[in-house]
DNA sequence: CTGAAAGCGCTTACAG
DNA sequence: CTGAAAGCGCTTACAG
């Protein structure tokens, strides 16, 4: 039903170049010596029958898998088709094929634990959250090669993990508000709740008020739900509620976008009645009205070091137990600066 | 190096149940009659050793590798998460696994050929020209399973295709513009050379002029490119050229996005001197300011008619050569209606 | 309903 | 450098 009945194996490649199938898995593998002149009759009738080996046989004997499997969450954000290609890309270059499996948040550990796993890839790549804790621990315990991306391994787990220097970008962005801009009063809009990019950030905008001595105002931190909804009706609350504020950081450019329409509709003028940045640097910051102040993680980079690393512990290498990706302020104008002062 | 050595198998199983691997295999696989007190034992056996079956193993036997292959461009637009999550689930309802390989559209027969295919799964979804033709038609000569997404077949080639009411979502949008906000120089700003989504479009927009006695002014088609950047700065061509026009069909929501942000700077204002509206509707459209008019499509639910149609396929059943899945006109304010009239 | 056995298409020691 | 042969872990006729 899924194979054409005719479609070549090793054995008819074998027959038709006159040697062994041992010689042409040889020539197929390129992992031993093989008199030239016979590699190139090989060649020739792998050619000339179009045969490609059948993944499954390889994996059989050779008791690798040459898979990597990549677990997410069903809600895919914005940075989600750089990270793949991210991934990709370097999957394919190291020479695994790439086994997507989305993970119904709600139930992480029964839905993982059946489509990935050792039973058909050579390792995993795991996005917030996809698998419980649980799960990680039995996988790590079996010594099954896993990498997190952005979260930290639950207690007690020595998981590699790559994430982004979220809380210094947070802290930068916060200290330019009061800095340049004099701004003290600064909402900050979380993730949601359990999300440790969003734990992280909050954190640097705390510190960066710490140290300018401002102190903490629990009023101006409220749920942004790195989602342009949830920002928009929290900041019609804190209106409605006449919190003071003269800046908002949201924990993520959609919620940015969601204060930023909902501040403009009141008619508030940004950023000279409130500054608003946000975090991820999408690509339609620029193109908001005013253009999005915020933080530039590099994604693509984020996939491509989570493959590296996974492969290491493939290979039975040490890994880089934690890797922190930079991240850039990117100064447009929602926070305060001029046009002329923007960088390009 | 990949699987753990203790790793259990079927024969473990077998044992510590005492029956055959036949007898393990039947109560896995449910599909041949057991005994239900010696299935429940296996059943015991099988979560006291935590046994799941090796991927390879089964393929190799049964001859079926129970994956689809997903073959991506490259760059991934705004829909792309919500597509693949339509694919991911419904090929797991239907007991898929989803192994994915992006291309470099500028080699999409070299990359393709090698990596996803009749060696390692039992169907393909292949989305916008992300396999040459020639590919094509050798894998319909072989009979093998591909559905196309978003892309007709080439001449001759029999390929079920899944894709959107392009045409008339855009008849209807530039109707709109004519009919009701009495617009007549509309610019038309064309995607990627080649987007079949983009030509179709057009159409729809060129025979929504003739239907309305509006004679085609090729001064008014341009590139737009699917684009913000390249959109951008084809408007501010446009109106260095002193071209003349009313209102601006832009291809997709990313263009209109440009062709906004630059109309604006330079002074005018939306809708009142010139309407703007997009085509797909991408989550931040109803941000936007003005919010924009657009056309929304069922993004999910193509990934799931696509797997619908290659698992039909894939069984030997018939598969509707077209579908074409519905569009739907979201008015919002940058065409010209206010606000009152605007659907929620 | 169940088991023994062949076979899926490769890889990889083991000899030579 | 090359071949014969065992074996990877399952499924599936074939008997019984």
């Amino acid at each position: 039903m899924s194979f054409s009945p005719q479609s070549p194996t090793i054995a008819d490649v074998a027959k038709r170049a006159g040697v062994s199938i041992a010689t042409v898995s040889r020539v197929l593998n390129g992992n031993t010596p093989v008199v030239p002149s016979t590699a190139e009759r090989v060649q020739a009738a792998i050619k000339e029958l179009n045969f490609v080996p059948r993944s499954a046989a390889r994996v059989l004997a050779s008791r690798r898998t040459s898979t990597i499997g990549l677990l997410l969450p069903e809600i895919g954000g914005w940075f989600f088709p750089s990270i793949l290609r991210g991934i990709e890309l370097a999957a394919r270059q190291a020479g695994y094929d790439l086994l997507i499996h989305t993970v119904d948040v709600e139930y992480p550990l029964k839905t993982s634990r059946r489509a990935l796993g050792m039973h058909n890839t050579d390792g995993l790549i795991v996005f917030t959250n996809s698998v419980d804790d649980d799960e990680l621990a039995y996988l790590e315990r079996n010594h099954f090669p896993i990498v997190l991306l952005h979260q930290t391994p639950p207690e007690g787990l020595n998981i590699p993990v790559i994430t982004i220097e979220n809380k210094d970008g947070a802290q930068k962005l916060v200290d330019h508000l009061i800095e340049v801009h004099d701004r003290r009063r600064i909402v900050f809009l979380r993730g949601p709740e359990g999300h440790e990019d969003s734990d992280w950030r909050e954190r640097g905008y705390r510190e960066s008020l710490a140290a300018h001595g401002i102190s903490a105002n629990e009023n101006l931190v409220a749920r942004g739900g790195f989602d342009e909804t949830e920002a928009a009706s929290t900041v019609s609350q804190l209106l409605k509620n006449g919190v003071d504020f003269d800046a908002i950081f949201a924990g993520d450019d959609l919620s940015a976008l969601g204060a930023i329409t909902t501040l403009q509709s009141a008619g508030y003028r940004i950023p000279d009645d409130v500054a608003v940045v946000g975090f991820d640097d999408i690509p339609l910051a620029r193109f908001m009205s005013p253009p999005l102040t915020t933080v530039r993680a590099p994604t693509e980079q984020t996939g491509i070091e989570a493959v590296k690393q996974l492969v290491r512990l493939i290979r039975g290498e040490a890994a880089e137990s934690i890797t922190l990706l930079p991240t850039k302020l990117v100064i447009r104008t929602s926070c305060g600066c001029k046009p002329k002062e923007v960088v390009p």
